[in-house]
DNA sequence: TTTT
DNA sequence: TTTT
């Protein structure tokens, strides 16, 4: 269709460690969700409320994948921007259902990380966003089969983190 | 959470006519799917491919809802400002499923018509956009039952529709 | 700086059909004016006021600028995704002035045309945008002296108009 | 115009702390300067470069004022959701000159603060952000004589910062 | 599952 | 279900 736009905006933080599929060609694609949520304080009872809404992110973009299985981590904040996907699949007893996510195709989509902290975690200061997740095992989602599966980055040398990474910038003159 | 950010940014075509229901507080809810879509040319076959996404919109905002539901009509190309939710509800089976859709809460979103082809409609002159969908038949989803439904606007009077509604902004400056 | 966005999304209509510039590479550089507006109802008055916003656009993007230059035409209304950039120049006195502009830079923003007016108005059917701009003369702004300058498409082939038009997807599969 | 959009979208660092001045009605209006830059590598020299960008941010928005008044703090990490504004003035020697900004409107706009960093600064601990920019002197731009002008919480008590700041959520249940 |  |  001529003149559409579907564009998503996302700053929120992490709930797992990414996780790394390979495509047949060899490329990652990484998948993790995050996590956003508003606050208002309730008009009759006067209370705080929060609400927060899960975000499922899977990136096809060769540069952000490596990036994103490089240096993300449980608990980290990045900002997200890529388009909505609906994807069909079929559950256990053949019904069809299905997924949103927001996809970060080849050459398009951005990812930020927003947190300086990963600087020096390696150093054992400031708080720690991986140790809990260190050795995780994968939780076996719902996509489809033809990936190989790997927990993302167990090496966690996040020492260089906090960097800037945008889509296909590398050996490109910006102006 | 601090610090996060929940953002869909869309221009697509309605697919049909936008859908009221009323809240208990006399409220209109609009809702109604528009198409995005991408063209490219297949790397190894040179074909021309196109794949279109659906995404469904849900207006709270009650400026924005009572714009909606005088204006648009299917076919209407919109840009949508929202935020993405996820619902849980039961089918028939009692199985949990998932929706995702694209919020418009009251006070925030926004909402454009991008076609001035609104203009002279009623006329008769130019393409007509809502010639078959008048007398439709609201196809009843899944929004649960607490809300009167009714189909959008069958007037039809969209002779000055082409506007721009942009959230509570009447009665007030701008700048 | 680590995890910054610079992200202007824009949809207005052009003041002129665009200016074309060549760079020493070849390459075109396309520029182009577009409004945006806001309207509101004055709580004093009463009054309906109308405020107008003009945006400088620049696109370096090759694949976006070529189309620019071929479809885009006065009064058309754009999607226009780009970044803030501020640059300084000395006006004839020799006094720094500085101006910001929306830019395209190479490999990134978006352009789509959101009217299908484009259609058959070579036929002269509806309203044209360009018949007043052909044979512009361009309005010689201060956009540098290294650049050669000419008016934009003069052949004004606009048949197939309201096309979809994202950054460096030909040739590449989206998914 | 009917249907246009006018955004801007930064995630940027403070370069200062803000600046509040008083309008006629009392109410506050802060603005302030976010860096932004992007990195890349030249394709020939193989230099890692970098460009800043800097933008001016203007809030007119009083619940938005009001907390980057209280919060906001040289270096810290910013979301910023704005309009573009291009506002003639006139130089000391009476020439037209044009400065554009990044405009949070009343009830419009979006500010969130992204470091958790705030948190116990005023403990002494960690990276402090303002310590340089207490006292500061206000720098006296350009922005007309009809405003009280006063350098922003020198007070410096950001114990709470990291915080979450909706437009007009409050009071408001947001589905 | 995150974060405050 | 739209649009080109």
């Amino acid at each position: 269709m001529a003149g559409s736009v579907n564009k998503v905006i996302l700053v929120g933080n992490l709930g797992k460690d990414p996780e790394v599929r390979k495509m047949g060609s060899g490329d990652p694609v990484v998948s993790f969700s995050i996590a956003t949520s508003e606050s208002w304080r309730d008009k009759n009872s006067g209370e705080r409320k929060e609400k927060t809404e899960w975000h499922n992110i899977v990136i096809f973009n060769d540069n952000l994948a490596k990036v994103a299985e490089q240096y993300l981590k449980k608990g980290m904040k990045v900002y997200i921007e890529g388009a909505l996907q609906t994807r069909k699949w079929q559950d256990q007893t053949g019904n069809e259902r299905y997924t949103t996510e927001i996809v970060l195709q080849k050459f398009r989509g951005e990812l930020q990380m927003l947190d300086s902290r990963g600087e020096g975690a390696g150093a054992g200061g400031g708080r720690s966003f991986d140790s809990s997740s260190r050795g995780q095992v994968s939780d076996n989602g719902d996509y489809g089969s033809d990936f190989g599966r790997s927990s993302a980055s167990p090496s966690g040398s996040s020492s260089n983190a906090g960097g800037n990474f945008s889509r296909d910038l590398d050996d490109e003159i910006p102006f």
